[in-house]
DNA sequence: CTAACTCCCTGATAGC
DNA sequence: TGCTATCAGGGAGTTA
């Protein structure tokens, strides 16, 4: 599933074949995802892009008319750049033919994921995302600037960790493995945090984060990189996914509990 | 205001 | 074998 490293991934396998190209045909095959399809090729045909950007779990696309393509992958989403003569899968829902011949292809086979063409704002992104918190490697995600919005709240600090407001693009396998590292436990009150332990989430967030996109992301399932190769983070996961198993660092064996809908395994032996 | 739901979607897997 | 139930989960939306 792709979250921060494997946006930021594609981001950077896209950016050289799609910067500078221009749209020249849109094929959709199916009629929405999360929103609409519709509009797409009347608003993208005879574009050009002019960069590929990445601003939490999304990319953008700024074009020459003041808009930008904006894709999220949702859960299953893959994007690739192929030969027109390479026949669709049964879950690509749009292709973005390019002046170069080449077609821009995404794949998402449960839909979660989404296209959409959004106005710039003044900065430079969509509106839409004003109201997101700073990215995990940038200078205002500080233990200070996690310590001050914590205080007074009362969801679980996993919860708090995955929200896009407070730090944007930590998704739950990132917030999995950072609390272990961490040893925090993931239904501790976010109100409760120290100080210490707010400077532990931001150096142990950007290790892992870091760790995985050298790793080039992790392919639990479904994940692909834009040239159909796999992340190799998966082996370096110490207990996402791993429920029942031992910990690798007391032995005591992972639990997991539902927190937000999502799953969340712990060490309840190293995780306070 | 926060927090806890529900829904969207498909494929893999378990149980009968 | 073939059916049904369950689970995975990001984000938007709704409810308490």
């Amino acid at each position: 599933m792709p979250e921060l490293p494997e946006v930021e991934t594609i981001c950077r396998a896209l950016a050289p074949a799609l910067t500078g190209r221009t749209i020249t045909r849109v094929e959709l095959f199916s009629p929405k995802l999360r929103s609409s399809l519709t509009p797409l090729p009347e608003m993208l045909t005879g574009r050009r892009i002019l960069a590929i950007t990445r601003r939490a779990r999304y990319i953008i696309a700024p074009l020459d008319n003041a808009l930008a393509l904006v894709m999220h992958f949702g859960m299953t989403g893959v994007a690739r750049i192929e030969s027109p003569d390479v026949p669709r899968r049964t879950h690509e829902h749009v292709f973005l033919h390019l002046d170069d011949g080449f077609v821009f292809r995404f794949e998402d086979i449960r839909r979660f994921g989404n296209l959409e063409v959004l106005p710039l704002a003044a900065n430079g992104l969509p509106m839409f995302f004003q109201c997101f918190g700073p990215e995990p490697f940038s200078d205002q995600f500080t233990a200070q600037y996690l310590y001050k919005c914590s205080r007074n709240l009362k969801c679980p600090v996993k919860t708090f960790l995955m929200d896009n407001a407070v730090v944007a693009g930590i998704g739950n396998i990132y917030a999995t493995e950072t609390l272990f590292a961490a040893g925090i436990s993931p239904c501790r009150p976010a109100g409760t945090l120290s100080r210490r332990q707010c400077e532990k989430l931001v150096e142990q967030s950007r290790h892992i984060l870091n760790a995985a996109i050298e790793q080039g992301g992790t392919t639990i399932a479904d994940f692909k990189h834009v040239d159909g190769s796999e992340g190799k983070f998966a082996v370096c996961l110490q207990i996402y996914g791993k429920t029942g198993e031992a910990c690798p660092h007391c032995g005591h064996p992972i639990q997991c509990i539902r927190l937000g809908g999502r799953s969340s395994a712990f060490c309840p032996k190293c995780q306070k």
